[in-house]
DNA sequence: GACCTGCTGCGGATTG
């Protein structure tokens, strides 16, 4: 990758610039370019390659890419979009539209938001006279190419730039092997193919990074960095003693709140009334829970209630109302979320972040901190940790008290300026068969040599051998469902089964949906909530922060009709698998329990826990062992990530051990520890046929959208070489077992 | 033991 070499002043970048661009800044008010954009100006203007541009929330990237990128098409004439811009959400187009449709119209340059729910009139008048700016999903990229490829073809043939936003979201999972994907397709539409810009706030890999975004020529990628220098944080990590554990499990279980929870709530209501803030938490139900709570406090208290809910479930109308009373800052608002409102959508920015639940990734906790701090002041991040009271017969995993090791070991990382790599997609074979059904579409059938040339090579299905995509098109051709026929001429067509798939409105997202209740007070949407959740006339739920009664229920068309209650408990979503720990994080753990120093940021109960995490980790030996035997079983200590230690577990299982992992250790059921010597041994002394074969074991690598039609063999391949690393460290850990326990 | 994201084209009726 290419660091930026020379930064020209910012009056020799203002002069690259278009004088309607210059006039809109002089209209902003700024007084001056900020060196981001003096370095993307100069990147951008005076040079001919690709461009990472990284920086904090807030510090101004759409404009650092835009105002070169604006001034570099104005004077173009053209058939076609000059510019594309990709996004992960459609409310970030949206904003973006707002942002940038002044700017354009100086210019005179047309600026189409493209997406499911924008309006057809841009769309129908870009057909007719495509120019300028289109601003769209990958989701209805596909759709373009799928349902109207002449059309796609005319409008992004003759591209000067791809501009793709939070690339650290897009680049990641099955959404990041489909974008790099349709963006391979369309640069073989030109032979320049366009220039492509990435933005991001939080990138663990620059390097992988440049790789997505330019997989010919990653060396060739500039990098424009923002002030990295650290922004004040004040932080506080509280810890609250929750019940007994068996009690916590169960109560977990069911959806009641824990026993932490009011007082959790009391702390919350009292110190962020009054002000913005977001609280993030760990579940969708908990943010339910917190949020209801936090509105019954307030009725109590005869205060207006200024807390609400905000998650994936709830309806666009709700999000939009609680984003909208954020941005307009007028009233004090706090808001219970998930996830949601970790992505660029404009709310401003609040006084301070709260997370309930210890972080399982740094970049996500760094995403978050960078909602808070006003300008000037320091933001403000409180972490509420839970651990469960200890009593006799509880185990090594409450005894480390390992929530809290990670909040200090999170705290640690994002002090060290570490991040998580975006996670490699384990969909990687149903992406290449959505790809290859939607290129037989696009091109009205295309021959196995075409297609592999169009796919195949650097980029997301590098790993594709020509062997793998032979195997993959004969099981499609094969299929009792008629995926793929060949035609008299050799070339590809789909077959009836592949025409159902490709015809289906949700074939454009390389993710799954399932089927749910759509959830209405009168006429208006409150979210969804998972069909698999009991319901009947009478039913009392607590959704959208608020508690509702079940009036009706039609099953038909899957609809609750609601209205305002008093009582009833947060609906179950649909749960998945948890977020993998990363190795680096339990590498920092090990070194927490280790050290001595108490750092000031905890709170009393806090201080507490940590002493006795270490207490414990003394106890049990974990500083020179990483074998301990508690409550009648084993327990294997890697100190690795989730992915490592879910193969080890699943190597263990094949030599006959049952065997659990878990986000502290590996434990082992009705094996002693003479058996799991052994079993170690042989594992410590497995060659690569072993190692290939151990993982056969593992029946769940069948779990993206289309893996149900793709050979099984084919899936376990790819299964193999996505995690080859892990796989690669399991005799180093074996050894590293069994030496702790020789001695 | 979690979270999030997305969605065509057509014909016909209605409205300004």
């Amino acid at each position: 990758m290419i660091l930026q070499a020379s930064v020209s002043s910012a009056e020799t970048a203002y002069a690259r610039l278009n004088p309607e661009v210059q006039a809109w800044i002089r209209d902003q008010g700024w007084k001056t370019l900020h060196p981001l954009q003096v370095q993307a100006i100069d990147a951008i203007l005076g040079g001919c390659g690709d461009l990472l541009i990284t920086a904090p929330t807030a510090a101004g990237k759409t404009e650092a890419a835009f105002l070169p990128v604006v001034t570099a098409v104005a004077d173009q004439q053209r058939t076609g979009f000059a510019v594309l811009y990709v996004s992960p959400l459609k409310a970030l187009i949206n904003d973006q539209a707002r942002r940038l449709s002044p700017l354009c119209e100086r210019l005179g340059l047309t600026l189409v938001p493209w997406h499911g729910d924008a309006g057809r009139g841009a769309k129908t008048r870009a057909f007719a006279d495509p120019s300028g700016m289109a601003l769209i999903t990958p989701e209805s990229l596909e759709a373009l190419l799928v349902r109207r490829p002449e059309d796609a073809k005319r409008l992004m043939s003759r591209l000067s730039f791809i501009v793709i936003d939070e690339l650290h979201a897009l680049m990641s999972g099955p959404r990041g092997l489909h974008l790099a994907s349709l963006l391979k397709r369309i640069d073989a539409w030109s032979t320049a193919p366009a220039r492509r810009i990435g933005l991001s706030a939080t990138i663990g890999d620059l390097a992988r990074a440049a790789v997505w975004l330019r997989p010919t020529a990653p060396s060739s990628v500039t990098l424009v960095q923002g002030d990295t220098s650290a922004t004040e944080v004040m932080l506080k990590v509280m810890g609250y003693l929750d019940a007994a554990p068996a009690e916590s499990r169960e109560t977990k279980a069911v959806g009641r709140p824990m026993a932490s929870h009011p007082r959790i709530v009391d702390h919350l209501f009292q110190t962020l009334r009054g002000s913005s803030n977001l609280v993030f938490a760990q579940t969708r139900r908990e943010v339910e829970s917190i949020a209801g709570s936090l509105r019954t406090r307030s009725v109590r208290a005869y205060v207006p209630n200024e807390f609400f809910a905000h998650h994936g479930s709830l309806s666009k109308e709700i999000r939009s109302e609680v984003e909208d009373r954020l941005r307009q800052n007028s009233l004090p608002t706090t808001v219970v979320c998930t996830q949601t409102l970790e992505l660029g959508i404009d709310i401003g920015s609040v006084s301070a972040v709260a997370q309930v639940g210890a972080p399982r990734s740094i970049s996500s906790l760094r995403q978050r901190l960078g909602r808070a701090g006003r300008r000037g002041s320091p933001a403000i991040l409180r972490l509420y940790i839970r651990e469960p009271v200890i009593d006799h017969c509880s185990d090594f995993r409450d005894r480390l008290r390992p929530n809290t090791v990670r909040a200090v070991a999170s705290v640690r990382l994002l002090q060290a300026r570490f991040a998580e790599p975006a996670p490699v997609s384990d969909a990687l074979a149903t992406a290449l068969l959505h790809q290859i059904l939607s290129v037989i579409t696009e091109r009205s059938g295309a021959t196995p040599r075409t297609i592999f040339n169009l796919l195949a090579g650097p980029g997301p299905f590098e790993d594709i051998g020509r062997e793998d995509l032979v195997d993959l098109l004969n099981a499609a051709i094969q299929s009792p469902g008629k995926l793929i026929e060949v035609a008299a001429d050799g070339s590809l067509m789909l077959g009836e089964g592949g025409e159902a798939i490709v015809s289906r409105r949700d074939f454009f997202a390389m993710f799954q949906s399932d089927l749910e209740w759509r959830v209405l007070s009168g006429q208006v949407p409150l979210g969804t909530i998972p069909l698999s959740n009991p319901v009947a006339k009478g039913t009392l739920i607590l959704f959208a922060g608020r508690h509702w009664i079940v009036e009706a229920v039609d099953t038909r068309s899957r609809i609750l009709q609601v209205a305002p209650h008093q009582g009833g408990a947060a609906p179950q979503f649909d749960a998945g698998a948890a977020e993998d720990l990363h190795d680096r994080l339990l590498e920092e753990m090990r070194a927490v329990y280790s050290s001595d120093d108490i750092p000031e940021y905890l709170d009393t109960q806090a201080q507490h826990f940590l002493s006795e995490a270490r207490r414990a980790f003394s106890l049990y030996g974990l500083a020179e062992t990483r074998v301990i035997v508690s409550n009648g079983g084993v327990h294997l200590f890697p100190w690795r990530g989730s992915g490592a230690c879910h193969v080890f577990a699943a190597t263990l299982r094949k030599e006959q051990v049952k065997a659990q992992a878990h986000d502290l250790a590996i434990s082992t059921a009705d094996a002693s520890l003479d058996q799991i010597a052994a079993a170690l041994d042989r594992i410590r002394c497995y060659g690569t046929t072993d190692l290939e074969d151990s993982c056969l074991w593992s029946d769940n690598f069948a779990n993206a959208k289309y893996d149900r039609l793709i050979p099984r063999p084919l899936l376990h391949r790819l299964w193999m070489r996505r995690n080859r690393q892990a796989i690669t460290a399991v005799p180093a850990i074996a050894a590293d077992l069994l030496e702790s326990l020789a001695t």
